[in-house]
DNA sequence: GAGTGGTCTAGACCACCAC
DNA sequence: TGGTGGTCTAGACCACTCT
């Protein structure tokens, strides 16, 4: 019953704001001077409609706006939480240095135990397909030609945090461990390396936006969290694009790093 | 009265789906048809009440959730619009080099103009002050060392797109040029470089949210649509950090490209 | 003035959760 | 079983836009 540290504003009936803008306000400011933590549970809306002495759609209009900022999460049945910020995985910009992937791991896998995370890799489908347009493009080949597609998604200490599909032109992946779903240690990179085809750079393409439905779903994602799109382009020494990898990522799961040469 | 083409699918019933999500499902999928393209307008929350036979509290929560996607603007007054994709500006890794600075001109003036677009800058502000811890600890100062702040919003063709907030050593910056609210040709980097401050390598840290009501403000930003926040250390050549630009961007006005080495 | 979305009320029934 | 949030109804008045 710390709702006393809550509930103390009234709403301001001589106001412009409108009063479920106001109500939120007041949760908001809670929030922010630690009156409310992390994980802590938010008045009912009963309670709400109780102390401000508005109808429950008032009420549900506030804490509908707190939702969609991002900073609360309801559960049905349960009450309304100010959301925990989750672990953030600080993706540094050589994470796919030939020297990571010298130790027999994939990426992902390797940077999850060094931050004594536990990784999962689940709903690994490997098919042959005609790539979007967009990639295509990117693979600098003819908007007929068949790639290897692999998809997957990543999740860790239980929770969804990626999906990616890899696309890799068929002449290179066909009849190699590229098209199983395991492709062994080190992953499709060192698979690429080993027959002759080693990489050289990367380029990453990185957008936000809010999810759409099948995305939410996937990444277990509340209302109020984007997702990062970043789209990564693999390129051999002369210059061939090898792979493009297109991923979707919980935005509030990630902070992404990069390094850049001044000149 | 194009209604027709979008006011054709009915509720389901028996559907476990709640009305509510059938009715932004039809919507949605009306959109990615094309039934709906950018810039229409959907049927109006009388028209939706008409046809799905149910009360006006139901459509909104459909229209809401598209809203909440982002796929849909709503203008008091005038109707809910399918929402126009804005030109996307692509933000190359290397657009702090050197040789861009050398012409004369700040970056995003530089780059603005390229794209034939029409920038502005406004709401400078320039102040002296001690900055937030992180910022601090990226610029290996004491906590209670002093930085100058410069703070301004940036626009193109009359939206406005990004607001970014500097701060600089103050025994670097006080009585320099980097100090008025108008740096001259090339911006700071170019002063710094000038002072002897040569330029050696940036980092770059990214995160995406939902914006703050003051962001959504400045930014001038509809429900459903994110930011990045995009910090930036500059080095330089002794290895000392000499500016932490801390920048809020509209995430759906950029793409912001990186090249990574692989070795 | 007619039509649009924005806010608010006062109810109802339901689904989920914890005890 | 009682409390929570989720969905839905049927109204009301208001603010804004366009003509």
């Amino acid at each position: 019953m710390s709702d006393a540290a809550v509930l103390t504003e009234h709403i301001d009936p001589a106001s412009d704001r409108s009063v479920y803008k106001q109500i939120a306000d007041h949760l908001r400011v809670a929030m922010a001077r630690g009156r409310l933590r992390e994980g802590e549970q938010l008045p009912s809306e009963t309670r709400l409609m109780e102390h401000y002495g508005v109808a429950r759609m008032t009420v549900r209009n506030a804490l509908r706006l707190l939702q969609d900022e991002g900073l609360t999460t309801a559960e049905h049945g349960r009450g309304v939480y100010v959301r925990a910020r989750p672990p953030v995985r600080r993706l540094a910009s050589d994470r796919f240095a030939q020297r990571h992937r010298k130790e027999g791991k994939a990426a992902f896998i390797a940077e999850s135990e060094q931050a004594a995370a536990t990784p999962l890799v689940d709903m690994i489908r490997v098919t042959e397909a005609r790539p979007p347009a967009d990639v295509a493009d990117r693979l600098g080949l003819p908007d007929d030609a068949s790639t290897v597609v692999r998809s997957r998604r990543y999740s860790l200490d239980g929770r969804p945090v990626e999906t990616a599909v890899s696309y890799i032109p068929a002449d290179l992946a066909r009849g190699t461990p590229i098209a199983d779903p395991n492709p062994g240690p080190g992953g499709i990179y060192a698979r690429l390396e080993e027959t002759g085809h080693t990489l050289d750079r990367f380029t990453e393409e990185i957008a936000a936006r809010m999810p759409t439905p099948d995305e939410a779903r996937a990444l277990a994602l509340p209302p109020g969290v984007p997702v990062f799109r970043l789209v990564r382009t693999a390129y051999e020494s002369d210059g061939r694009a090898v792979e493009v990898c297109d991923t979707i990522m919980a935005a509030d799961a990630y902070l992404l790093a990069y390094d850049l040469p001044a000149h």
